[in-house]
DNA sequence: CGACAAACGGACCGGGCGGTCAACTTGTTA
DNA sequence: TAACAAGTTGACCGCCCGGTCCGTTTGTCG
């Protein structure tokens, strides 16, 4: 494994780039062509990078998926273990997770960085929920799957304030708390691997 | 416009019932092709029947939609308000009605029925909310854009329990009661047209 | 330098898609 | 039952997609 030219290493930083902007822009349909389009490069230069257009979504999931691992562990020590779920939660939909995830499904290679993820957020729900601030009978699972949830539903209203989804995030967030919670009628999902 | 014809009625059925099928099991991917494979008629009588693949779907929306309209009407006169949004919620859920709200974005003619559904969902919550059922900052709207999200969070649990969207549904009914809730962040949206 | 491997680019391929059409079949109606 | 319109069919079209390939360019290193 020798280490990349000087302009190979560059293009590939262009290229993973122009994926996450046209992958926002037109969702997982954005073709190759384009890609390699807004990247100035080749289209060819795309398949030595990424030899399947599925590997190259992973690499993009797979880095915004470490992003917010970072930001998870960072909160693991935090004061007050309410707050930094709900930071993390915030964080996650903020930054349009919820895209990352939906790559999830057609990602070929299973990332290894998602099961640290969800690692990650048992942690941080069994430290709320120690600390009283998360109701009993919800999992690190639960929230992993309800993290995309605000940005999915703020999808169908095209012409709204980008700010919406924090709207929806707040609604949740009430109903994960243990004030007003009535018993929940279905069991916990195991915990997701892939 | 003439009645049409016997074989041509029941065509029409066929193929109504095979698309709803095909883009159960394969969403709006499903191929125009297999459609018509699966209902048994040739290619281009499915595009004699709808001219245009966003057409089909319509329909489907259509008559979805025109179905829960009707369970909204007859809770309109229900005794219990709360209880009354509760059921419809659920039934909204239950029928998948997800996937036929995904339809929307597709769907090039805007359908009259979604309006009706929007004003039938406004005056149920708006009975729920004067009788303390629901929080005073919820709005219809809120309402209809967090119908899809139980189904929508539970298709990141590919291999779990069918009634795993009642887990998540009922979370969100929790952060719609009055009790142990936060104010909200974002002003509602604007209503949906179209 | 020069030479070689690494990287690039874009024409090209097979395949599947939505949609069209003209020849054929069938329900309807007098 | 005769005759016509309505309906059906599947081969066909153009398009775009992911992926391949090879002639060309370019960074690297002795």
């Amino acid at each position: 494994m020798s280490p990349l030219r000087a302009d190979a290493a560059r293009n590939r930083e262009l290229l993973l780039a122009a994926a996450a902007d046209e992958f926002d822009e037109h969702g997982l349909d954005a073709s190759v062509a384009d890609i390699a389009r807004r990247a100035g490069v080749g289209k060819g230069t795309v398949f030595r990078h990424f030899p399947t257009k599925g590997e190259l979504i992973s690499a993009i999931v797979r880095s915004r998926v470490e992003e917010l691992n970072a930001v998870a562990e960072r909160l693991l020590t935090a004061a007050d273990p309410g707050a930094a779920l709900v930071e993390f939660v915030e964080t996650a939909a903020r930054r349009q997770q919820e895209r990352d995830l939906s790559f999830l499904r057609g990602a070929t290679t299973p990332i290894d960085a998602q099961q640290r993820m969800a690692a990650l957020v048992d942690r941080l729900v069994d430290r709320a929920r120690e600390h009283g601030a998360v109701r009993a009978d919800v999992t690190g699972t639960d929230v992993l799957l309800l993290l995309c949830a605000p940005n999915h539903v703020v999808s169908y209203a095209p012409d709204a304030s980008p700010d919406l989804w924090r709207r929806y995030l707040a609604i949740i967030l009430d109903g994960l708390r243990p004030e007003g919670a009535h018993p929940l009628p279905a069991p916990p999902p195991a915990p997701l691997t892939g």
